[in-house]
DNA sequence: CTGTTAGCGCTTTCAT
DNA sequence: ATGAAAGCGCTAACAG
């Protein structure tokens, strides 16, 4: 089944049908009809790959992230599944895994897939992988990895603002002992809103460098991180995790300390997982809207493909607090 | 960049080429070692589509899930798409947001991208819309949908014996009023899920229909029945959920009533999703494993597309429950 | 407005 | 063991 058929009993030539489905303005109406009336009846789709190969484009968007399975990642995929789909886009999802030999195969296969654009939303990343799609003059959008080039678009994230929101909330709130539990510190993120956190509380007179505690983004690092906090000679009143996987380890934590939050210790996360208010109490945290982060990443991917590199100059994804109740005055 | 650049350096003909790329047997070493190198030397991938449109095959697999962002999926997604990598394939995923509209625009793309199979892995399903498909021979698996048919294969999950060991498990505890939050009963798998709790109860001789309560599969439904439970003259001492979701939210609302679990209520979820564990206390659950649905899928997916139409005699998964602290003796 | 035709990049007979 | 050439389904000149 392909255009022939249809074309044959439309009894009009292959191009006009191809001119129909492109919705091109130059067939006349009956005909136009007639070819539509024939693809219903049919029940033609044509085939995207033999376009793809004539036109070069072939429709699809590449999705790099590292784990689908990290609670920070499924509302991204949904919405920069829809913003493609509205744009008649198909995408294809790329897990690194933390791993760069797993990288370089995302990137093969989108290359192989011919994608007209790729979207790197992993927090790791290794430069020298990316080669391949510099080379193959391929549109590429990062999140916060500062590349800069001609196919290269590069989302920040306002960090900062968010840490600042919540240091801010807590002094109000009489807080001044306040720990910080970070990420891996390999991770520019991390480090930034670690940074942030220190120079907020310098600006309130409050740094404590014994209040930094480490962790690595993830449940049992916040746990242990937490622990370490807690066994302070004066602990502190509050606490603002690096994110919300990390606040949720120091939430149990402190339950099994036998503590309880807001009323002994406040706490902070940071992402708005889906299940940061779904914990007991309800997680306190800083939104990074990942629907606003798909659709600035699709929106540059289109600007690059399009060569208005114009709309590219400011791309920043802004965060705020969300207060909910893991968070009270002393 | 494309075969004939490789033919041209390599010195041979673009079909002594694809022979090589394509592992034949019958290229002389030193011919395919020379090939190899131009296309080490190029950087040559060969492009997916002009393989596609002349063999047919597009190496691509469909998944077809509610929503990504419900916790139940993320597991399954990443699971299938490691299986499908290992076999050389791509996935392309649809999201149908519980909305038949969605669905047949899932379907739509699967067909126009030409995939080699499609799995379907929605809780609802409208068997009109797998129309398509059918008409087109592709290789179609279900999970819990019960189609038969020469290029369809059905798994089927065995929730009987999860929910039985999860009865089984509260009675040996000496629980005697045991309550159960249904999904939607809409859902087949719910209604299962249900009825063997109802016939498990019975055939303890405990069974009492006024501890059965409607939930949704959601948060709010579960806290929203686990009240209603609560209001009871004679409430339970222990409740079995539909699904985890559900579970949560039974758990929040025991907490807001001032109860603790699992010293005043045991509870017990459904599904094992990355947060049953996190809860507090960790909820004692039953495992629908993904890494084996989704295994067992592919593994149907191959039979169908070779027409081992035997292998697909007995697909099923199993579940069983998984004991964590949110249950206790009284 | 519509048709004819030359490819897009690859695989696959069919020759040699 | 290798090459020449046809053709997968479609689009885009070009011609009319």
């Amino acid at each position: 089944m392909n255009i022939r058929e249809v074309a044959k009993r439309a009894r009009v030539s292959t191009a006009t049908v191809s001119r129909t489905i492109n919705g091109s303005d130059k067939v006349k109406p009956a005909t136009a009809a007639r070819v539509r009336k024939a693809i219903e009846e049919l029940n033609f789709l044509p085939n995207t790959h033999a376009r793809t190969l004539v036109s070069g484009k072939s429709h699809i968007l590449g999705l790099i992230i590292s784990d689908i399975t990290n609670p920070f990642f499924p509302d991204l995929v949904k919405s920069f599944e829809d913003e493609a789909v509205q744009r008649g886009k198909e995408i294809i999802i790329g897990n690194t895994d933390y791993n760069a030999k797993r990288m370089a195969g995302c990137i093969r296969r989108m290359v192989e897939r011919k994608v007209d654009g790729v979207a790197i939303m992993t927090s790791e990343s290794d430069p020298a992988l990316l080669e391949d799609l510099t080379r193959r003059n391929i549109p590429t959008v990062f999140m916060d990895t500062g590349k800069p080039g001609p196919h290269w678009a590069n989302i920040r994230v306002d960090y900062g603002q968010g840490i600042r929101e919540a240091v801010h909330h807590l002094v109000t709130l009489n807080h001044r002992r306040i720990a910080f539990i970070t990420g891996p510190m390999n991770l520019a993120s991390a480090q930034t809103r670690c940074s942030v956190f220190i120079s907020s509380l310098k600006a309130h007179g409050i740094f404590d460098s014994a209040l930094i505690e480490k962790g690595n983004h993830r449940i049992e690092g916040g746990a242990m991180a937490m622990k370490a906090l807690l066994k302070l000679p004066r602990r502190p009143t509050a606490v603002i995790a690096s994110n919300d996987l990390t606040a949720i380890g120091a939430l149990g934590a402190i339950h099994e300390m036998g503590l309880r939050v807001p009323e002994d210790i406040s706490l902070i996360g940071f992402d708005d997982i889906a299940f940061a208010h779904l914990t007991n109490p309800p997680l306190t945290t800083v939104v990074l809207s990942r629907k606003q982060l798909a659709a600035t990443a699709l929106a540059a991917l289109d600007a690059l493909m399009q060569g208005r590199r114009d709309s590219l100059a400011n791309l920043t994804i802004p965060t705020h607090l969300v207060m909910r109740s893991s968070t009270r005055a002393i």
